[in-house]
DNA sequence: AATACCCACAACCGCCAAGAG
DNA sequence: CCTCTTGGCGGTTGTGGGTAT
């Protein structure tokens, strides 16, 4: 049995942040700045633990964060970061004005890994495996099929 | 129209590194 | 050194909204 989750400690809460939620941590952070986040949430009149409070600040309520759709461009220079990197989701981050490492890490795990795949390329190693292909894009030739009895069962 | 199914995303958890004492 | 606290990271999942049956 493992620990039991900070929050569930002294009743706070978990879940959605509601837009007054979102609004007192605006003004508290505003205000103050966002110096200890350990006593933020008292202080601020929230009943959610700091790790909470900073999570939702650091990945949505930041100002300087873009939003919206990944551009082509974005996408590219993810592939190529995590090519390099793996899933040092941070360090990609860093390097992609705008965005947040939860957005990109959930953009790759949705979007981009899945792609990979599709085309046959391994999202790990970001090599060719024809056993990742879909049948519908392998081309038709005994070559090609023979290969794939081999990578697939071999 | 009703229900089942899917999927994207916000937010959670556990773990660990860094820093203080 | 060691121990404790805190923040940060990466993996994972619950949920809600959209789509298929």
């Amino acid at each position: 049995m493992g620990r039991a989750p900070c929050c569930e400690k002294n009743g706070l809460k978990k879940g959605p942040w509601t837009p007054e939620e979102d609004q007192k941590l605006i003004d508290y952070i505003h205000k103050n700045g966002c110096g200890n986040w350990r006593t933020l949430p008292k202080n601020a009149g929230l009943q959610r633990c700091g790790k909470s409070c900073r999570l939702r600040w650091a990945n949505y309520l930041r100002p300087d964060i873009k939003r919206g759709k990944f551009s082509s461009q974005e996408e590219e220079t993810i592939i190529q970061l995590h090519r390099i990197l793996g899933n040092k989701w941070s360090t990609i981050a860093a390097r992609i004005p705008g965005r947040t490492d939860n957005e990109i890490k959930n953009y790759w795990n949705t979007h981009i890994r899945k792609k990979l795949v599709r085309m046959g390329i391994d999202p790990v190693t970001h090599r060719p495996r024809f056993d990742l292909l879909e049948i519908s894009e392998i081309p038709n030739s005994s070559v090609t099929n023979e290969f794939l009895k081999v990578s697939a069962f071999g």
